[in-house]
DNA sequence: ACCCAGGTGGCCC
DNA sequence: GGGCCACATGGG
C-alpha cells in the first residue's frame, strides 16, 4: 500500500488531548465536520478538559455540533474531561502512562468510547502498539479475501498477528487504510477495480462489494 | 430527495 | 456471535 499511496506520515490531531476529541468527534462522521467542530471549540474557549468541564452543556453542543450526535458526543467529551479530572488528577498524560493493558480496559469503560476509538487514542495518543479497525479495514480485508468477520477483535489480531507492534508501523498502516478506503473502497455502489489488487496475497477478491470470485 | 461518513450503546434472538 | 435501531450534521 505504502508502494501505491506513498508514505502518509498522518497525524490525528496537534496534541495528545486533540486525539482524544478528534477521536469521539469522528466516530460515524467524516472527518471534515469535525474538524470545524475542533475549530469552535477552540474559538469559543471550550477545548481543554478544564474549559470543557467549566462550561454550560448547551455551549459545548453548539460549539460540537457540526460533527453530528452533538447531544451525544458533548456529553461523551463531558464524560472524559470529568473521568481525567477525577481518577488522574487532571493529567491526561498520567492516563496515557499506564500500561496498555490497563489504558484500554480503563477507556472502554468510559461511556462513548468503544474498541475503535479506544484503540485511537492509544494508537495515536499514546504510541501503543494496537490497530484501528474502521469501516475501511473491515471491508477491505473482507473484499480481498484476506480475512472474514472475527468481529473487531477478530479484525484485530489479524493485523496485529501479521503485521508486528511497532506503533509507528501500525500508525502508518491504519492512515494507508483509510487512504485506500476514501478511494477504493466506499460502500456500494461507487467502487471503483483497484491497481492495489495486484498486491493481494490471496490472487484473487475485489474492492467491489459482492462474493468474492474463486480464482482469478 | 436520497445516500453516506474513520461508531457506540441498548435490546433482541 | 449477529441484526436492528437511535443518535444528527454536512457534502455529494
Amino acid at each position: 500500500m505504502e508502494g501505491h499511496f506513498g508514505f502518509q506520515d498522518w497525524w490525528p490531531g496537534e496534541t495528545a488531548w486533540e486525539v482524544v476529541v478528534g477521536a469521539i468527534l469522528t466516530q460515524n462522521t467524516a472527518w471534515r465536520n469535525v474538524e470545524k467542530a475542533i475549530d469552535q471549540m477552540k474559538q469559543h474557549g471550550l477545548f481543554s478538559p478544564k474549559e470543557i468541564l467549566e462550561a454550560s452543556p448547551s455551549k459545548l453542543e453548539s460549539a460540537v455540533r457540526s460533527s453530528g450526535y452533538y447531544r451525544q458526543k458533548a456529553r461523551r467529551l463531558l464524560g472524559v474531561a470529568a473521568h481525567i479530572r477525577q481518577r488522574h488528577r487532571g493529567s491526561l498524560s498520567r492516563m496515557l502512562h499506564q500500561s496498555p493493558a490497563a489504558l484500554r480496559r480503563e477507556l472502554l469503560t468510559l461511556p462513548g468510547i468503544g474498541p475503535e476509538t479506544a484503540d485511537d487514542i492509544l494508537l495515536y495518543a499514546a504510541g501503543r502498539a494496537t490497530f484501528v479497525v474502521d469501516a475501511y479495514t473491515v471491508r477491505a480485508l473482507e473484499r480481498l479475501g484476506l480475512a472474514q468477520s472475527g468481529g473487531y477483535e477478530g479484525y484485530r489480531r489479524y493485523v496485529l498477528s501479521r503485521f508486528g507492534r511497532s506503533p509507528r508501523r501500525l500508525q502508518e498502516f491504519h492512515a494507508l487504510f483509510v487512504v485506500l478506503g476514501k478511494q477504493y473502497c466506499k460502500k456500494e455502489p461507487r467502487c471503483v477495480p483497484c491497481p492495489l489488487l495486484d498486491l493481494c496475497p490471496t490472487g484473487r477478491g475485489s474492492l467491489r462489494r459482492g462474493p468474492i470470485p474463486e480464482g482469478r
